[in-house]
DNA sequence: TTATATACATAATATTCTTATGTATAATAA
DNA sequence: TTATTATACATAAGAATATTATGTATATAA
């Protein structure tokens, strides 16, 4: 079962800046299938998706590439920048928050007057 | 502070399913201000946002509407279909799915080998 | 009497995603 | 050996959904 894309809009750039919080370096394809693994295939980041997401992060600042060769194919790996790390501490307690005030939203009874 | 809109990107529709199913029936602003106060100013719905969704969602048939006046000004009630009870379930059962597949991939270290 | 709150709606624009397409190398299965 | 799948990048067209701005109108509070 995938989750529906609607309710995973918005949370690319949060998922990414953690994963290269934990692992120093990432390149694109690795990333994606990290998160297949980790949330058992309902989580599947597309190209399309993933990639301009990536660019831009770099855009602003976010974070910095190496490109590698593996025999004649291309890799490339980002990493956070300085204030990468910053904005993803940011971001994660930023989704943490987030999640319990949707627990709250959500859980509880709120009949009206 | 106020999430950013990002965060919230995808879960309006959750929402208001959610709010409807507790509340039997609600009109828009009130769904405003219901989301407003249960997340202390943290999540504002924009009209321009909320008025659309609320439209699809009777468009798909979830919602029923009633119309009525208070004073001269109009006011429309919203309520969940046979249809939109049973879609509210889901959708709800999928976002706590989601909070948890989020909080896995989020909140523990994943080194890569 | 002027600003704010209530209450709806929609259009232009922006953002961000899906889907499709393109290029190319490496590994595995038929 | 050849076709398929996996690896690995990228971008463009289109769809979906949000923001911002605008419009209309009544009711209430300063």
């Amino acid at each position: 079962m995938l989750f529906s894309s609607e309710l995973i809009k918005g949370t690319l750039k949060t998922i990414i800046l953690k994963l290269l919080s934990d692992n120093k370096r990432m390149y694109g394809y690795e990333i994606t299938q990290k998160v297949k693994d980790l949330t058992a295939d309902r989580i599947q980041l597309t190209e399309g998706a993933l990639y301009p997401t990536l660019h831009a992060l770099e855009a602003d600042g976010l974070l910095t590439t190496e490109t590698e060769y593996i025999g004649k194919r291309v890799r490339k790996y980002y990493s956070l920048s300085k204030e990468g790390k910053t904005k993803s501490k940011e971001k994660l307690s930023e989704f943490a928050d987030f999640i319990d005030t949707m627990k709250f939203l959500l859980d509880l009874k709120h009949k009206s007057a």
